[in-house]
DNA sequence: GAATAAACCGCATATTTATGTGATCTCATC
DNA sequence: GATGAGATCACATAAATATGCGGTTTATTC
């Protein structure tokens, strides 16, 4: 049996979703608040339920809010969003938070039933327009970079070896060439990267920026 | 009519998936390959499909470089990864060299032809499973940092000055100090770091370790 | 009120880094 | 076959870093 909480505000749509789900013979939905707050007071004193659906606009403190103190308080409920906010900025803050699942609010009851279900097998339902949102955060970052660094191979060897925390003289041994010859090489990285230090050349790479 | 492309090395999978495609009254699958380099050759003297499935492990070039020459080439074919790959680091690497949905390879035709339609209608089709990596990505940063490093305000000062390639010198100025008593603080940070050059503490520190 | 931690300062020195100048060899390009 | 870029090596030196030792002052804690 899973139980499934509700913390929405919308007293229609809570009691709809409620009923329904309370309804179906897996589950059962007893714990329904309009508050983040409420839901944090009826949890001190009672067991938590397995899922929790969370709208985001609510009185008091947001949803997002009150997944990080859910999700602190009690790690093992599995949390949904259940909202009309789709900007990237919402669902990335919520998943960050500790969300599993986000859907919309014109998400159907059985869809809604079905993600219940398929979130507590370890599933993590979101719409597909959610899910290409998530996965344009991966994206994101590429056009950033347009180095014009340039390094030769064996350039970025060095390089690495810097970032490896080691000395001109090991990196000398690793790649088995003589510690003169790490100095030439690291005088033409500096002149490329227009640095002259070693930390430089660290923090620019670590940064992505070579 | 979506036409779609596929990348499989394994030819009776391939040949299995391309049938069913070319079947449907809305898709096209005449464009089989089962090496990135042949696909690339391909795409050169013909217009590329709308979908792409893509196997990542393949004779050559891997799948996941294939995508971002193919992104990058021709940036409006979606692309699908279709493998028996789970792990995290695979999932995120595809994801990040652009492609839009992940399906493992014991999904059934009917439902590699559902993801298809969702994909090209925006979607971001992807197993439970995987979504569930794709947002644990999303709470990993957390617990990640449990550093007992434990550096006091000023330390931190002096790392921070560390990272933005000051000299010992430059940070004694920025904080109003003597250069002796940066000594000091790196001597001590070095302990509490279990480092003993700059360039470590800068590489730990861009790394989140601190 | 003794102990501890943090921030501060100084002196000394060995090692490492940054930078200059100059050279040889190979490979590709024109 | 000259030109140029890349990789290799050498010698030299000033500057910066790493590390040892020592110390004071000011909070906070027990």
């Amino acid at each position: 049996m899973i139980e499934v909480g509700i913390v929405e505000d919308n007293v229609k749509i809570r009691n709809l979703i409620q009923r329904y789900l309370d309804m179906q013979d897996n589950m059962s939905c007893k714990i329904a608040m309009d508050s983040v707050e409420e839901m944090l007071e009826y949890l001190k004193v009672h067991k938590p339920p397995n899922v929790m659906l969370m709208d985001i606009q609510l009185p008091g403190m947001s949803g997002i809010k009150g997944i990080e103190i859910i999700k602190k308080e009690y790690p093992s409920v599995e949390i949904m969003m259940l909202t009309i906010y789709h900007d990237s900025h919402k669902i990335f803050d919520s998943l960050v938070a500790g969300a599993s699942g986000y859907l919309l609010k014109h998400t159907s009851l059985p869809e809604i039933k079905e993600s219940i279900e398929n979130l507590v097998q370890g599933g993590a339902p979101m719409s597909p327009q959610i899910a290409r949102k998530v996965i344009q955060h991966f994206n994101q970052p590429k056009p950033e970079h347009k180095p014009e660094s340039d390094l030769t191979a064996r350039e970025q060897d060095i390089v690495n070896g810097l970032v490896d925390g080691l000395s001109y003289k090991l990196i000398a041994d690793r790649f088995d060439i003589s510690i003169d010859t790490v100095r030439a090489h690291i005088r033409n990285i500096y002149k490329k990267l227009h640095v002259n230090s070693k930390a430089e050349v660290i923090a620019k790479s670590l940064r992505g920026e070579i």
